[in-house]
DNA sequence: AGTTTCCACCTTACGTTGTAAGGTACGCTA
DNA sequence: TAGCGTACCTTACAACGTAAGGTGGAAACT
């Protein structure tokens, strides 16, 4: 028995370590420098520590990068329970990609990364839970649950893989690469920068509306007949 | 003038490197081995060469990551010009998907690689081409692209990250997980694997046509009305 | 022909990475 | 007081990307 083993009173030490805390703050780190900066040195020093001691706490690097995906699915909103499924989905999918653009290097690690944690599982049981109540198949709802993902990671995977991030910048670098981009070569592309993705105002992000009512409208909770 | 300074005759040495050789190599590798395994000295022993050597062809590594990606959409099946808009996008999405699966790296090195090669531009103005025929609008085609695109990746990263690739070995590993997953806190989940998942005959793979379906299908040429 | 240039490849070396192995100091229990 | 567990540190190593400079033979000029 040991337990109150914790209680840690006087001596004002460093708090100790934890799985926890060492996720955090990798989270934190690759954040503010990058997935690349991710490194076991660059984690501990915010923590006071040196590298190794880190791994007293974590079984190694893949541990803190299942932890940190992990992380991330616990900042996604779930779906609410008060509303119609269309709705709940609809949230979701928005603040799912809002926290995804908060942590730029989580859909990067999610392939690769095949051993969900806790909150992954909550947050997907709570996806199928609000689909089944809204009417769907157990089917259906894997349907549902693929198509709507997909789409989320992909569109992000997409916005990420831009090479500016605000609807400001957008116009300057497109038009940089259009220009080194011989137009009669490519057509088409050239077309649609010059109309569309250069016109003032225009802001990628805008797309993602439009899929997913896209999407959210072509799905139905009664099974589609012959499938 | 130097032409013709390429004529190689008589002293059958090893054939000079090229840039294309040097990413050529590098697929190869990165398709065995992994894309953990990628690394410049891996990359130049089957090339016969050491490491070193390869920086006089390519840039660097980044470089070599930007034309294994070019390399992979130069793969994918360019959209036939010979039928309807939704046979061709349903083809060109279907021969994506395959490619993508063959290069299971591809699909994480897309993003963090923003400069597109000449076979990334041919095969995006060729989709856009094809759209275009078909009736879309540049604004429309945009919109396509960007949903059927964000499916496509989406879907495919997904895939990878299921920890497992056949539909065989899928009822073991998800059995396996879901055996320590307690199913009382995830009950959703746990319905849908027991009664899913787990049933014979099910593939992942074969949601993809699924939502390709209900994408396209509800995809219209004509510019939606008050958008 | 002799000389020079140059190109393709190699050697060596450096700083950084993840992590194995073992050391050290403090506080709890006996 | 003795012993031990916990929590952290030190040292070390193989492998990584790549900077800097060397080498040797074929091509190009005189």
């Amino acid at each position: 028995m040991r337990e109150g083993s914790r209680a840690r009173r006087g001596k004002q030490a460093r708090a100790p370590l934890s799985r926890e805390r060492v996720i955090r703050a990798a989270v934190a780190v690759a954040d503010e420098k990058g997935s690349a900066a991710l490194t076991m040195r660059a984690i501990a020093e915010p923590l006071g520590v040196e590298a190794m001691s880190i791994y007293h706490h974590v079984s190694g690097k893949e541990d803190i990068l299942d932890g940190m995906v992990d992380a991330v699915f616990g900042e996604i909103e779930l779906p609410p329970h008060d509303t119609d499924w269309k709705s709940a989905m609809r949230r979701r999918a928005v603040s799912a990609r809002a926290v995804l653009l908060r942590h730029p290097w989580a859909v990067g690690l999610m392939d690769s990364r095949s051993r969900p944690g806790p909150a992954t599982l909550r947050h997907h049981d709570a996806v199928i839970g609000v689909l089944r109540a809204g009417g769907f198949s157990v089917r259906m709802a894997a349907h549902a649950v693929s198509l709507i993902d997909s789409y989320l990671y992909g569109f992000v995977l997409q916005e990420l893989s831009l090479p500016f991030t605000g609807a400001a910048e957008q116009g300057e670098v497109a038009g940089a690469i259009l220009r080194e981009m011989p137009a009669e070569a490519y057509p088409h592309l050239a077309e649609l920068a010059a109309e569309h993705v250069l016109r003032p105002g225009y802001d990628y992000a805008d797309e993602f509306a439009f899929g997913l009512a896209l999407i959210l409208d072509g799905l139905r909770p009664d099974e589609t007949p012959g499938a």
